[in-house]
DNA sequence: TTGAAAGCGCTAACAA
DNA sequence: TTGTTAGCGCTTTCAA
């Protein structure tokens, strides 16, 4: 005795209407070139409204050849409410274009990456960060047609490392540290902005910043900050905000004086970044503008357009708190 | 001249091997039954290795009549590393099962729920809270079979607001607050957290706790601090790490000293909060094996099992550090 | 032990 | 303007 859910199928509103299969399907996705009186496309319409007809994923997939599936791959960690929103306005922008977003935590592999966009069958696969060339590689021969890195705006990730070069720089400081993430699947996001960081030290004839990981845990944040002073460093450019909270607390225990003795800047805004004492200067970047911008490009490669002007991108934004 | 990359289909697998489409099928899927000879079986599978074969997720689940899709709905808000790692442990203990697993960041309506659930073909949802029961008929009627709300482990939960009461009432705290989110989506959640802190006073014969909101943000925190103190709470239980980070701030600005003033507790041990001064104590719940548990549940019912006897379910963990 | 053949629900030439 | 028809790649019954 199973659960015998009838699939109301396109032949049943093809019926209920008295058309074709074939009409219906062009009435259901407004295939152009078919005039269809108007009188028939609201019979169909109907039709399919009192049967609740919703359309077959898989088989519609299957024989367009295409599914309208996008995969967001998420770095494997903390998803703070910037990468939510930016999710949120990314899936709102691809479905006002017909296109579907789910999420896939990735793990460090890339291997189960390609799994997922296998089993759901994904047009096309956005990144938060940058993607390896194997993994892009890896994910056209997984079928998937699309691969948007987000770093396509490298450019604006190393802008949130200008930025906060910039602003020590501004404030006098002329030996800089760079606090790097541990976490694997930061790393190359983290590249970026280390670069931007590193751009503007060499613009400014300053020395690159001394570069070290940061865990997120005090000890070890500890053992970083005194290696920074020790080598005269006055600013800490931070991977992120958890890193820079992390700096804040090495600091602290090491008995490191913020701002006075060592600035600290942060990235991403996140909620609590506000909370710390003192509270973090950060940089943050309008992620929402970037899910649009993201959209519109999935859609355009999808349909094989160039890529319409990119949309001057939002750049970062720089929030100054106390501690910087 | 577009990438013609042509599809390695069972078709070629078959003609690679010898043999007909029906054994790649038999050997690719092991079906029991069908007796192959060991000889056959791995000619086919070296062939499928050497042609690089994936089978068609679309194809498979038309033929098949459901896909192995399981969505994760995920609340909108704030995603922690806690519910990264449950995510981690279901996606490979579904993985383990032939299921993928695939989030979706639900806005507030059911609506992009349920065509989500339609795109992907999704077999089956996991929910991080509860679903309304009419959210439950619209995903069964959007074609998923299986809908498990998480609030399964509504006990769990509440667990976490008895433990965290615990704490303090063993400190000799007797008159408790407690720290409740703004964030719509973590009310469900918030509501059977503090209902633990609750049980856990009346068995102890103390009034209940003084509940009050409190925003990611200083001024309200210091507010909220004012009203505790005014009404002589002595210890407070927060919803989670990040509204305890709050009330820390809240209370440094109020001038009210963290512990001995003001005992704080939080949940989920996020990263950042072992680098807060004092040091959060908080109470941290092992996601990693809900997450086998639901993977299991989920199986099971695709299957038409009964769920298998709930593993014992690994209990919340007190993490004393500094505040409480 | 293996293969032939009939679909799954949909799209899209091509006819009418 | 609408319908006929042939697949898309896979599973699975039934026969060999």
């Amino acid at each position: 005795m199973r659960q015998v859910a009838k699939r109301v199928t396109s032949a049943d509103v093809a019926q209920e209407a008295g058309v074709s299969r074939t009409t219906v399907s062009f009435v259901l996705n407004n295939r152009p070139g078919h005039a269809i009186p108007e009188e028939t496309r609201q019979r169909v319409l109907e039709a399919a409204r009192r049967l609740r007809y919703r359309p077959h994923a898989s088989a519609r997939a299957l024989a367009a050849g295409h599914s309208d599936i996008v995969l967001l791959a998420l770095p494997d960690m903390p998803i703070g409410a910037g990468i939510s929103r930016f999710s949120e306005e990314l899936a709102t922008a691809l479905a006002e274009r017909g296109l579907t977003l789910v999420a896939h935590f990735a793990g460090a592999d890339d291997q189960s990456l390609q799994d997922v966009c296998a089993a759901v069958d994904a047009s096309a696969v956005v990144g938060l960060g940058a993607f390896e060339p194997a993994t892009v590689q890896a994910l056209h021969s997984a079928g998937v047609k699309v691969v948007i890195p987000s770093d396509g705006n490298a450019p604006s990730m190393r802008h949130v490392g200008r930025l906060q070069a910039e602003h020590l720089i501004e404030r006098g400081h002329r030996h800089l540290g760079y606090a790097m993430p541990t976490h694997p699947s930061h790393l190359p996001m983290a590249r970026h902005r280390l670069q931007g960081a590193t751009d503007v030290c060499a613009a400014a004839s300053l020395e690159p910043p001394v570069v070290i990981d940061v865990e997120l845990e005090i000890a070890a944040a500890e053992q970083a900050v005194r290696q920074w002073t020790s080598r005269s460093v006055t600013g800490v450019c931070s991977f992120n905000d958890e890193t820079a909270l992390a700096v804040l607390a090495g600091a602290r225990e090491a008995g490191v004086a913020v701002p006075r003795d060592l600035a600290v800047v942060g990235a991403d805004d996140i909620p609590t970044a506000a909370l710390s004492l003192p509270a973090l200067t950060t940089v943050s970047f309008d992620l929402r503008e970037a899910g649009r911008q993201r959209a519109e490009a999935v859609a355009s490669a999808l349909a094989g357009r160039a890529p319409t002007s990119d949309a001057a991108p939002v750049g970062p934004e720089l929030i100054v708190r106390a501690s910087g």
